[in-house]
DNA sequence: GCTTGACCTCAACCAAGGTTGAGAGATTAT
DNA sequence: ATAATCTCTCAACCTTGGTTGAGGTCAAGC
């Protein structure tokens, strides 16, 4: 039987065609970030729509958002129909703004530390360079990342 | 007895100094950035100058730099004499670098973005805004902050 | 109809960056 | 001399973002 457009996909299949380790995708799920509904053996099948889905997880990550941030952001989509590209569109404009702000701070923090390098103080008190305030919400990955989980 | 410029500081000190809890300067230790003495009694005794390299962790902290990239960065400080403002000035130029790495890696993700916002596509493969090579060095804080430890 | 691979759950583990607590010793102030 | 703090070590625990493995089930091909 060929592979209709609408046919659900196992976890193997949405693993290969995001990249994203099988074991990955079962804690994402775990974490209310996909939910997939699952066959009469039990086993989860996911629709297309959730490649887009993954694929933004991985976005969002790149930029410093966590598991829960994503799933809160995720929460924005239309639970009933497909999201479409006006919803993508929507919460992919908010990750511009984030990123706008990464940037911002970043910037900040480059002028304070040219005002400080050479004076060599980095004094918390004197300098201001150091700004709790400017604390970047964690960027970058965690630990690991590749498709190693064949199971 | 007042205290001299050139007392030592216990732990307590230094944490009160530093805005860093006693655990957390004891972990530092553990791993190398930082080297006490020890008194009589087996108490860490600090200089003076601790004070500065603490307060440069907190900075290269919040560029995003790992305890052990830390250690290796102060690793460059002279270990014979009390370090200097030009010692100073040399790391600091070596944060001032990655920053720049960073805000550039930020750019050009926001510029992928922005080409991405309109279509919604999202696509891993067709988008080319989800780039592995783009991982931001894990920016940002780990969990906890604050001074609690007061033993 | 059976074997092979893909899938299931659950628990344990990893790294980073610390915190918390127990039990014991050191310092300081009175 | 003694109480009140501080400090010591060591082990256990926490969160995030997963991985690894054991033991068992499901689905597909021949």
């Amino acid at each position: 039987m060929p592979l209709a457009a609408t046919d659900p996909l196992s976890i193997g299949q949405i693993a290969r065609r995001t990249g994203v380790s099988v074991s990955a995708i079962r804690f994402y799920e775990d974490k209310g970030l996909v939910q997939p509904s699952r066959n009469a053996g039990g086993q989860r099948r996911f629709k297309r729509a959730d490649v887009r889905r993954i694929s933004f997880i991985l976005i969002a990550q790149q930029l410093g958002l966590t598991i829960r941030e994503i799933r809160d952001a995720l929460a924005a989509l239309p639970d009933s129909r497909t999201p479409n590209q006006a919803d993508w569109g929507r919460i992919s404009a908010g990750l511009r703004d984030r990123l706008d702000q990464q940037i911002d701070t970043l910037t900040r923090m480059r002028g304070r530390l040219d005002s400080c390098i050479g004076c060599g103080c980095l004094s918390l008190k004197a300098c201001q360079l150091y700004n709790p305030q400017d604390r970047l919400s964690r960027l970058g990955a965690g630990p690991h990342m590749g498709i190693k989980d064949a199971d």
